[in-house]
DNA sequence: GACATGTCCGGAGTTACCTCA
DNA sequence: GGTGAGGTAACTCCGGACATG
């Protein structure tokens, strides 16, 4: 954690669920983030060492705001728990002290109406969320989550199904482009073979190469096709001959062939 | 108007619980 | 019964948009 990052993570611990009580500092003011937090109420979790060396003091704003947000809070956790814990599937914490999470499960009914409700929007506006909360007998903070999930899902099924399509549009496209080379072979093949005795004829497809003798491109990497046809068209040249000419071009008519 | 700050929200990644083979 | 894999609710972190002073 580099030094701007100090404090910028700060996180409140409200005891269980991380309800996005969140506080950050952001930018060069985060240096002012307290360790030793002023309020006797709240705590703050930093890592151990992220604690800036310098006594800093958190600013009253915020301490204001976490205190208003936490009273919210309780009042909305006491309402909810009284009015959610039986109805729904929700595991309430126990009263241990501990805060292990408990897994919800949804029931068909709920997962089918949330479903019904993403298919129509895969976002909900605060209205629409308490709404849905209290259809399904579910925390919105639950059905916000649910929802953030689902999208997440959707997204990656989507991911999946997109690279499942390039897949299989490079195994078309890998098996046209092998499908046109043979093509270009044979007629290559057809409209001008190699003179007889001309040694390219014998040579691998693979081997690309300038021919010597009907100056035809016989498959080479470039340097090998230039290499060859550089010999050909120097000697050529010292004999009076045709101009350079490198690479085989389908609309110049060899006069060796 | 530019700037700092706070708040809200969503995406991405991760964790932890649960079910099932 | 133990176990590993897969599904998924919940959590954490972060950045962007917007409001406010």
């Amino acid at each position: 954690m580099g030094q701007e990052d100090v404090g910028l993570a700060l996180r409140l611990s409200l005891g269980s669920g991380g309800d996005h009580h969140e506080l950050r500092n952001q930018g060069p003011s985060s240096s002012q983030a307290s360790c030793a937090l002023l309020e006797p109420s709240l705590t703050l979790s930093l890592p151990a060492d992220s604690c800036p060396t310098a006594p800093v003091v958190l600013r009253t704003p915020v301490v204001a705001a976490v205190k208003r947000e936490l009273q919210a809070e309780e009042e909305d956790e006491a309402g909810e728990r009284a009015l959610y814990s039986v109805a729904s599937s929700v595991a309430v914490d126990d009263d241990d002290g501990c805060n292990s999470r408990k897994k919800l499960r949804l029931t068909k009914d709920q997962s089918a109406l949330l479903e019904d409700c993403f298919k129509e929007h895969s976002t909900l506006n605060p209205k629409q969320k308490v709404a849905l909360a209290k259809q399904l007998n579910l925390r919105p903070r639950q059905v916000e989550v649910w929802f953030q999930n689902r999208r997440a899902r959707t997204k990656l099924k989507q991911t999946e199904v997109d690279c499942e399509l390039l897949k299989r549009c490079c195994e078309t496209l890998t098996e046209e482009n092998r499908r046109l080379h043979r093509e270009v072979q044979q007629l290559r093949a057809l409209s001008h073979p190699h003179p007889a005795g001309c040694f390219m004829a014998q040579l691998p497809a693979a081997t690309l190469s300038i021919c010597p003798s009907c100056e035809r491109l016989a498959g080479a990497s470039p340097a090998t096709a230039v290499a060859a046809a550089d010999r050909t068209n120097n000697k050529a040249a010292g004999s009076g001959g045709r101009p350079a000419q490198h690479f085989f071009s389908p609309f110049a008519k060899s006069a060796a062939c």
